[in-house]
DNA sequence: TATTGTTATACTCTATAACTATA
DNA sequence: TATAGTTATAGAGTATAACAATA
């Protein structure tokens, strides 16, 4: 280990980033001139924990929270998902699956069907109160976006979930 | 509960979506047309979880994760944060940020140095070896999003950066 | 032999409360 | 009285291995 050194310094070498002499008002500022704060990883990182959280606070009287919304939202869009499929697109892990689904099911609101070509899978479907859990919530969900991105124009929305979709599909 | 129904059917009421007669080839396709599969916090959720498993590694020689890496990073960037400043904006609580100094400090990569007007708090300030590690694990971290964001232009990437800061500053 | 769903289990991550030293 | 950092602990989320039924 080097031996200490002054105290609240930039170091050695060349410095990093010309900075305020220290303390300005509060940090984020100066944070976010930081080369971290410009990486896509970290910029999406903070989007998912604080859209998350005004998602899961503004579903918590329905007792949903994001995770389990979406495995909802897919037994509710027509498309009929085994288990194994809807872990693969949510980025679940099987025995996750599972306990999510046993969750919904309790509650009534998802059912667990055979499914006529492959008797190991198992299909996931809404009940009729499944769908009026799934709608209640989706207008909760609407609305947390609509604040998440309260920032951006109605065009801009479009064209980050456009960016966003490119990415990822 | 209601009584069971046939099977792999849409059920009652309005059809959420229209969709192929069952099942295709994978699953992927069909989900993407989802409503779901459109929203932002989904998206974002995704990328994050794909950007980081492949961030950790690509980092994992170094014996790093993504998020000792943001630490090491901000104690980098000649901002000086404290413990208290660099979990407000990293989302993490004052004991996580705790765990993460103490092993960054153990490996001889960061200080914790007194900050001359608060004795309180701590500010961290990377050593030399750990201005190495650093420069090692950036270049790692810009390799996994040169990766991750292949699907785009350079144009559309400085376009989703500016879009996502905009959405979460 | 490989795969789906399941169970049990362990591991990591995150959050909470209580404590100390300073302010 | 309030705040920064720390500690211990609990809770949620995630991952792994083994098993039964089916392919």
């Amino acid at each position: 280990m080097p031996p200490s050194t002054p105290a609240a310094s930039t170091a050695s070498g060349a410095a990093p980033l010309s900075v305020q002499p220290d303390r300005a008002g509060d940090a984020e500022g100066r944070f976010q001139a930081t080369p971290l704060a410009r990486e896509v990883a970290f910029l999406t990182a903070r989007a998912r924990v604080r859209g998350n959280a005004l998602a899961n606070e503004l579903l918590s009287d329905l007792d949903l929270k994001v995770r389990p919304f979406a495995v909802l939202a897919m037994a509710c869009s027509g498309t009929n998902p085994s288990q194994r499929e809807l872990g693969d697109f949510l980025d679940l892990d099987p025995s996750q699956v599972v306990t999510l689904v046993d969750r919904l099911e309790e509650r009534g609101a998802i059912r667990r069907e055979p499914d006529p070509r492959d008797r190991r899978s198992k299909i996931l479907v809404a009940t009729e109160s499944g769908q009026q859990l799934h709608a209640q919530a989706a207008e909760r969900t609407r609305k947390a976006e609509e604040q998440t991105l309260q920032a951006l124009t109605s065009a801009e929305r479009d064209q980050l979930r456009e960016l966003l979709a490119r990415v990822v599909y």
